[in-house]
RNA sequence: GGAAGGGUGGCAGAGUGGUCGAAUGCACCAGUCUUGAAAACUGGCGCCCUUUUACGAGGGCCGUGAGUUCGAAUCUCACCCCUUCCGCCA
């Protein structure tokens, strides 16, 4: 959610903002009904000082008959008081992050602006197989019976592919608790951030509705799991519970930044990709995926997500994957992002880079409806800026693995970091 | 699932219808003392909204929402959460 009076102060670029992220609110009608607002507000706060007043007393019958009225009077106002509120509400939730000044205005996809390609694409003597011909030859992917026992985009993930995921998330682990490892990043990068240790989470994979909302995750609705029965959705993202961690907390600036790593499943109904990489296990309902998350002070929340980034290809690099830094445009973008920047990874037997990660800076967005506030030093208070990121989709490093590891026996070897925590070179 | 107890400021913990935004202690901040620190002493110390150049003024907030009342932290109802015991269980 923004602040209503940076709205107020800055209708038109409000204005201007939604139409570049594709987001349709009447920035005017939102703003009659503020003003509205703001003229019922002290008439009823002057209602109630009078009731107040006279409530410090014992008042006699004369009095208690004239509350009475007021009370009434009181009462109505609250109502209309309450029925703007939720409709200013209603409004401001609809209303995206503002962008930062380097996201490219775009209208879709074709806006997202490539800013580096690292890695050496490979080259195959033979016809390099995509990761479901593999997982199918080889058994260690079975769609079809996983079909019959929960549907369509499911899986079973079997044998050593099975015990690659856990090594993915042991290396990832070991990197990112890693203080001296996260100092070098940040030296190569060229970073100005602290090289605070993520804190490894396992986190609910159940949300509330409001704290979903509060997230500014509950939309798009079709794209959530809901569960009726407890009122609880499915998380997306390790990031839906991540985020909420520290709602209606202060932090001490001593703590900041706050870095955690979530390992959990992740959720998603596909609403709207029906036929779209159908195959394999690209794009499934349920997958495993290690996030980061983190919550900053304002001046340093941009390094911060740079910080990420460079972790992103930290990871990718000591795998020996080919990747592309994608600069994503506003038409494309989240709407609590201020500005995301992907990471896709070459596939070749697609022959083409796929998204593997993504990072979002949100400022201030979420943790506005959160209440996650930074205590500074000299005592003031200010809204954390968060920063969300993947560390592995494990699903689509693993796919990354495969195709770019398939030799030319059929056999697919590990990449050598990994080997220490799977004990076999190849499978 | 059953039973009982409970949710008050950063923490602990008073407060059962009116001068309570809330005692007290701890923590924290500033000062005195001290070479310095500790201790002691003095003072300060919640959040949000409206208004004001500022000083200030007003309103709201005692888990959440609704209700009773002239007036609610305090009474009623619903919901959420926590603790303990029993049952079940990875």
């Amino acid at each position: 959610m923004l602040d209503i009076k940076f709205i107020r102060e800055n209708p038109e670029l409000v204005k201007e903002n939604n139409r570049h992220k594709r987001a349709e609110v009447d920035i005017d009608q939102l703003l009659k009904l503020d003003e509205e607002r703001k003229t019922i507000q002290p008439e009823l706060e002057g209602l109630r000082n009078e009731r107040n007043k006279i409530s410090k007393t014992k008042p006699d019958e004369m009095e208690i008959a004239e509350m009475r009225k007021i009370g009434e009077k009181i009462k109505y106002l609250e109502v209309k008081f309450k029925e703007l509120e939720d409709g200013i509400t209603e409004m401001m939730y609809k209303i995206p992050n503002i962008v930062h000044p380097s996201t490219p205005v775009g209208p879709d996809e074709s806006g997202n602006q490539v800013l580096r390609k690292v890695g050496e694409i490979p080259k195959f003597s033979f016809q390099p197989k995509e990761h479901w011909e593999l997982g199918k030859e080889k058994d260690l992917i079975d769609n079809e019976r996983a079909a019959e026992i929960a549907g369509a985009r499911f899986t079973y993930l079997k044998g050593k592919l099975a015990v690659l995921q856990f090594a993915l998330i042991s290396h990832a682990i070991s990197i990112l608790t890693d203080e001296k490892y996260l100092a070098k990043i940040i030296k190569d990068n060229n970073l100005n951030v602290l090289p605070t240790p993520f804190i490894p989470i396992i986190p609910p994979v159940m949300i509330k509705p409001e704290v979903f909302q509060r997230m500014a995750r509950l939309e798009p609705k079709e794209e959530r799991y809901y569960i009726p029965s407890d009122d609880v959705y499915l998380i997306g993202s390790a990031e839906h519970t991540l985020g909420p961690i520290h709602m209606d907390e202060t932090l001490d600036e001593k703590t900041i930044p706050l870095r955690y790593m979530g390992v959990s499943l992740a959720f998603r109904r596909e609403a709207g990709s029906y036929g779209k990489d159908t195959k394999g296990i690209l794009r499934v309902h349920q997958f495993d995926k290690i996030e980061m998350e983190s919550f900053s002070l304002p001046e340093n929340s941009v390094e911060e997500q740079n910080f990420f980034v460079a972790v992103q290809e930290e990871l990718m690099k000591t795998l020996k994957l080919p990747y592309q830094i994608v600069q994503i445009c506003t038409g494309d973008m989240g709407g609590p992002d201020a500005r995301q920047i992907d990471l896709e990874t070459w596939m070749p037997g697609q022959n083409k880079y796929r998204e593997t990660h993504t990072s979002d800076l949100m400022t201030d967005y979420q943790s506005r409806r959160l209440k996650t506030k930074i205590r500074r030093k000299d005592g003031s208070l200010e809204l954390a800026h968060m920063n969300d990121a993947t560390a592995f989709a494990i699903g689509r490093t693993l796919i990354a693995i495969m195709e770019n590891y398939q030799q030319e026996d059929g056999t697919i070897l590990v990449p050598e970091v990994l080997r220490k925590y799977v004990g076999f070179e190849k499978f």
